[in-house]
DNA sequence: TATGAATGAGGTTTCATTCAT
DNA sequence: CATGAATGAAACCTCATTCAT
């Protein structure tokens, strides 16, 4: 929670300029991660303010108001993530396995690791206090990356590398660990040390898993090219 | 969610005594449906005595304060879930596969589908508010729930009749679709009807597929006894 | 300005019972003075309250915004004033040049001498902002209060007394005095003494003058019964 | 209330210095404008300097603060308003009733039909914020104009044209009616238009109504030369 | 015990004013 | 001179908590 010092009291042009146009981004985030971390209705406006490096005021005369910002924070960070991840899914040439065990791991650097991560607490957390946030967020989100996933699994049905599974339930199957993921970093994880997983290890496990899971006897040995699957070793507990 | 009406004028004695003594339950049910659905920080107190059915005043008499009856709630909701499971489980006669699915399909009849499966949503928002509760439920759910889990993951791999996986992670993969149904069912689910998932299909699919992916080659045929895999057809969108 | 001191600790029942039932009362005589002194928009809600000998927070449980607090004050200071004056005139027996004397003279004491005057400046000063009042304020106070002079007028017209003036434009120069001295009240009259008018005797004046200019020759001379006109004499500056 | 469109990007450097020389008129009239319309707590200086065509900070270039514009608003709008009638009084040779006519008349062309007649709704509405203001308004405006009809009065009582009636009483009598229809003007009659007066014809009616009671006997036939009297006939609603 | 009127700290939002450009 | 982004004091309003009954 590094509080960045009030502005000095004169800035020179360049600064000045490169900071408002900056302005919107960094009171975004700031935000994001104060509704992330305190929840909407516990989080201050001014606490956003200050963590952004403005005033009070400043805040207002981005958004006109505390939930104008929420819903800004929620359309900013949603934006065009499924877009690309539509384009790799198509552009891949590997089986469905690696593709599946690709697409994972990308998410979960391209998004997990990062701020926007926070967006699925967010939602997760608030959407029954802003239910037309919850259409919107069905429509950019749940649906694009449940058609992409879906995608991928249909494939290897359709390419005898997967047994006929309800497509649909696979793909529950394989978000859900994310999300918990996600929903670990976000709360107890962040609470307490100890209680914080490791989440390429948890998303390879899963990974393994659920291809296991999911491939045709024919299949299982390619299994998992990428990286060898763990063995269970004296990490017990 | 039954809102009670308000109280008549004169009730009868016998009642008023069976309503006296219900109070602390309906004011942590009352809280606890309120705190899930609006968060902790956006729900009045007074809503919370409301819907209990008493005034403003009365909540106090039982709670000293709005966080104390979070404590409370939490608390309340979290005590002895765990205890049975484990009697349970040691009691179990069947396989590790069998016991697994019966665990968890348990789970969902006797949490999940009940009032008390908010509490994992409320701990996921708001943990990070009160990181002195997070200790208490690492100790009495989390760390139980997970040995339970991995008691029986490792019964199977001692068996034979799993794979020799790193046994933590078959942990999360069982857990984190239980927490997504929790989740859907407190967030999405609530708002948008199209969004609300079979919770039952979602675990039977998820048990199949975790199943699948644990068991070794000589277990596999006998997979899911209880209820038929169910075969992706043409619901696969 | 007197501020009332705050209420001391401990109030016993009947006075906090009595107080009670006079706080809505109380809370908008002390809007009508506030907004009537310093305008709607220049008056703290929270000035209200003190005035009114309670905190901000209660002011609200009575009203739930300082908008609805104005509404309510005219609403409030409205009602009935017309009804009496109808029935008082319907039930006159002397001639028209009397009961205009006598209405004139009756609402000066019953209404321009009450702290009801200031909704009058009220009105004046602040309708622009709220358009939606402007209507109810002609339906319950213009019309019927036109309604009642032009009654006299044409009582007097028909029973031969006054010249055949235009009506309505008898009933405005009747009305304006009266405005003018609430204004005079209301503004200049409430900072410099020297400007305050001696209101009865502004009335009698332009009652006299009015009546003099409306009579016909043969009723002149039983011009002002009841009190006798006012001869220049020194005093004309 | 003309609204000028926002400056196009480039100005003739003519018009500019055009422009600038009328900046404080603008802002003045922008302010006058508002300050009646909205009152001075509700108007934002930001609103007079977009009225006025300028931003914000230009506005304080000219006036030092919000408080400074209102009084500079008035001081500019109530000079040299007295000397010149003053001029015309002195200057007119007819009877003191048709100068009285002549007066009332030509104040309503000059001064209640302009932008200026809004200073008056302005002290009533304001005047008790703003006591240092009263004082001169009595000394430059209300001192002025009594004494100016004050003036045509005696010399209509001194020539035998009047009654000798309390002159005092007899200015307040001509100068309410005049109030009245700039009130009518500032506040109901510019929200409804059925409310809004004919501002001329009220003025005959009350001329032709005073002078009526002002005159002797003798006077009367030419009571209003300029302007036939109206008769009520059936317009009398 | 139960009530609900009252409180006032604290949150959201506005806007007069400043100041670097 | 003119601009408009930035500020922060101050206004409106909420709601957890108290307390006399």
């Amino acid at each position: 929670m590094t509080l960045r010092a009030p502005l000095p009291a004169a800035v020179p042009t360049a600064l000045r300029q490169r900071r408002k146009e900056a302005r919107p981004q960094e009171l975004l985030d700031a935000a994001l991660d104060l509704f992330v971390e305190k929840g909407f209705a516990a989080t201050r406006s001014e606490e956003v303010a200050t963590r952004a490096g403005v005033s009070k005021g400043t805040l207002y005369l981005y958004y006109p108001s505390k939930e104008d910002l929420l819903k800004e924070v929620i359309r900013h960070n949603v934006v065009n993530q499924i877009a690309e991840g539509m384009e790799i899914v198509r552009a891949f040439e590997g089986s469905a396995s690696e593709l599946l065990a690709y697409v994972l791991r990308l998410w979960w650097e391209r998004v997990g690791e990062t701020r926007a991560s926070g967006i699925l607490k967010l939602m997760m957390s608030e959407v029954r206090n802003f239910p037309e946030i919850a259409q919107f967020w069905i429509d950019e989100v749940i649906s694009p990356a449940h058609r992409m996933i879906a995608g991928i699994v249909e494939r290897g049905i359709d390419g005898g590398e997967f047994r006929p599974v309800n497509v649909e339930n696979a793909v529950h199957a394989l978000i859900a660990p994310l999300l918990f993921l996600v929903m670990n970093k976000h709360s107890l994880g962040a609470c307490v040390a100890s209680a914080r997983l490791d989440p390429k290890a948890v998303i390879d496990a899963q990974v393994d898993l659920v291809l296991h899971g999911l491939q045709t006897a024919a299949a299982k040995p390619e299994a998992l090219p990428a990286r060898p699957a763990r063995k269970a070793a004296g990490s017990r507990r």
